[in-house]
DNA sequence: TTGAAAGCGCTAACAT
DNA sequence: ATGTTAGCGCTTTCAA
């Protein structure tokens, strides 16, 4: 009815002067009333509100932001929305901006170099105040550069560590990994499967002192590396051997190849007793191999995965998994972002999240 | 250096005036080659894009926005981005949109009526021109009303189906499982389970003659209820009886819902050969527990889901299911949204989208 | 405590 | 083919 003919007649919407002129008062009375500006008289404030209450006014956002010089958007760049993992992501992200009164705009980057890049110039970027990024691909070098010349800030967020010089909220990979490990050895484990290691069996060169405290020198390096070597530290301090034939490389860390990987152990009669899984999906597929195949978990074989995936909760038995803290990073980095955009100009840091492990029946 | 200097200094950003003065042109002329507005002299054009070039000009879309009385943004609200289903959606709307120069918001509500309501008069419908909406638990009568008394166009996506009166993508959700129900039976199934299938066990009485041509009379229901109906008939296109007791119940559709379904109804030495997961995920979830059981799949029991999630392609035996257009309902949703953006007041449309069955390996 | 007025950066009539 | 100019709707000095 008359919001429809409204609509249909084109009519201009309802604006801050028309409030104004309904309620009697100045524009930058009804503005300061929007804007709780607490210098109103409470008989002016109640005018005012009752004007847009009759008139249905609501802020126009592009206009503000044109004035402020701020849209209060934030770009958050992830690989790929259909991976549980960045979909719970995303869900934090979202939740804490929200806190924040920053809104998100997601977009996927389809696991593509090309699109990486072409994120930081976007049209979208005129529209957000800052960018949240995870890059997958792109090489450390090329992303600095960027990084450097863009004119707005970026938080780097989520795996990969690409040093120093760019703001970072990272999970804590060697030290999840490493907590994992020991907490199977913990609970009896002597052999165990990393599944999801990187195919290359040696220490990742570029991987140098890798400290998890912001003090790092150098650090390079792809999230396997980083998750193998907490996988080695564990054994290392439980001085357990490192034996390369536990080392199960997966590719992608899917349920699939997981499962994959497991059922090839499982043939080539390798002795194990606990697996790592470099993240829940590899994990969820090896739980689901081992399954099938009739293996007792966690009697004969525990399993421990690493993400704390909504769905870890819900397996049958339900998989214990470092939960890396979604939240806190999500807070972590939009903190930074918040602080760059108040014009901090901090040298860069780079902060590694609290995680802890999620107990549950996979292992004993 | 010289950019981090600029920010800074907090320098006024470059505009379209900065521009037009070193390349001594009109704004209007700096407008026009931006906009690709066809009549300007090559020259001219040169002129003013080497003047872009090197004071690195980029138009600020607030103003333009502001200008244009357009955000080039929708919002998309769905539940949950850490669902599969909905982050693939997400994933297929960016696209869609990208390609049709819109940007999208993504707002999950989180499984919430009062967020689901929320979504229609929140802060950042300013900064959008329409929104999609998928809603999961408003009550039809409060969304209709919700939805007439909106200043902006709104189209549903996705699965529930809730009267005329809205602009509406839907998917197939009773011809979809009908089409999976038979092409168990046309492979041999007699005896199958619906897994999924709401708690009550009679139609629901809302249900009233619902076409999949958008001649429907009366459709208020809910997607459990369709894919029930669509389960039935093709019990009944085939004369094969109806037995209450193949009906699983699930509650929410979850892989560890579907795998409880299925080891209940093993352990209750339910005879059946067939399996239609009302989604992937309850699928996925009564494979598992197949698998585990040691049932032969598809030698015994075939399955078939509803989504083709990527995960269905990966699972092995990779599982047969429903592929509901995921892509084709974004475009559509879109179109429809587009045509509302353009000021069409035709009478509302209800879409139902082709799907088709993605054959794999949990069937024969 | 409130008002007047300028202007954020752009687009689009309207001129020429 | 290009220039002039008037706003889009808001926030924010500056005054009163």
């Amino acid at each position: 009815m008359s919001l429809r003919d409204a609509r249909e007649e084109a009519p201009r919407a309802v604006t801050m002067s028309d409030v104004a002129r309904i309620a009697g008062v100045s524009l930058k009375t009804v503005s300061n009333v929007i804007n709780d500006y607490p210098h109103v008289r409470p008989t002016t404030r109640a005018r005012v509100t009752e004007a847009i209450e009759e008139l249905g006014y609501r802020v126009n956002a592009t206009a503000r932001n044109l004035r402020r010089g701020r849209t209060g958007l934030v770009g958050l760049a992830i690989p790929d929305l259909g991976e549980s993992y960045f979909g719970e992501l995303a869900n934090a992200v979202v939740d804490v901006a929200d806190g924040m009164g920053l809104s998100v705009l997601i977009e996927p980057t389809r696991a593509d170099a090309a699109s990486e890049l072409e994120v930081l110039t976007n049209d979208r970027r005129s529209m957000t105040d800052g960018l949240l990024f995870s890059p997958l691909l792109l090489e450390a070098t090329d992303l600095r550069r960027a990084v450097a010349a863009s004119p707005f800030p970026i938080v780097l967020l989520g795996e990969r560590v690409f040093g120093v010089g760019i703001d970072h909220a990272v999970m804590a990979n060697i030290e999840g990994t490493r907590a994992a490990t020991a907490y199977l050895i913990e609970r009896g484990a002597r052999r165990i499967v990393a599944a999801g290691a990187p195919p290359v069996r040696e220490p990742d060169p570029r991987l140098v002192d890798v400290a998890e405290d912001g003090l790092t020198r150098e650090l390079t390096t792809s999230s396997e590396a980083l998750r193998l070597e907490g996988y080695r530290r564990a054994l290392a301090d439980a001085g357990l051997p490192f034996d390369p034939d536990l080392l199960l490389p997966t590719g992608p860390w899917r349920r699939s190849t997981g499962a994959a990987a497991l059922s090839d152990a499982l043939d080539a009669d390798l002795d194990f007793d606990g697996v790592v899984g470099f993240n829940d999906a590899v994990a969820l597929g090896a739980l689901h191999t081992l399954q099938i195949r009739g293996v007792d978990v966690p009697g004969r074989v525990q399993v421990i995965g690493f993400d704390d995936l909504d769905e870890a909760a819900y397996a049958t038995p339900a998989l214990t998994t470092v939960a890396p803290g979604r939240v806190e990073i999500a807070k972590t980095a939009l903190d930074l972002l918040a602080l760059r955009l108040e014009g901090s100009t901090e040298p860069a840091s780079l902060r590694v999240l609290p995680f802890h492990i999620s107990a549950r029946d996979t292992t004993r």
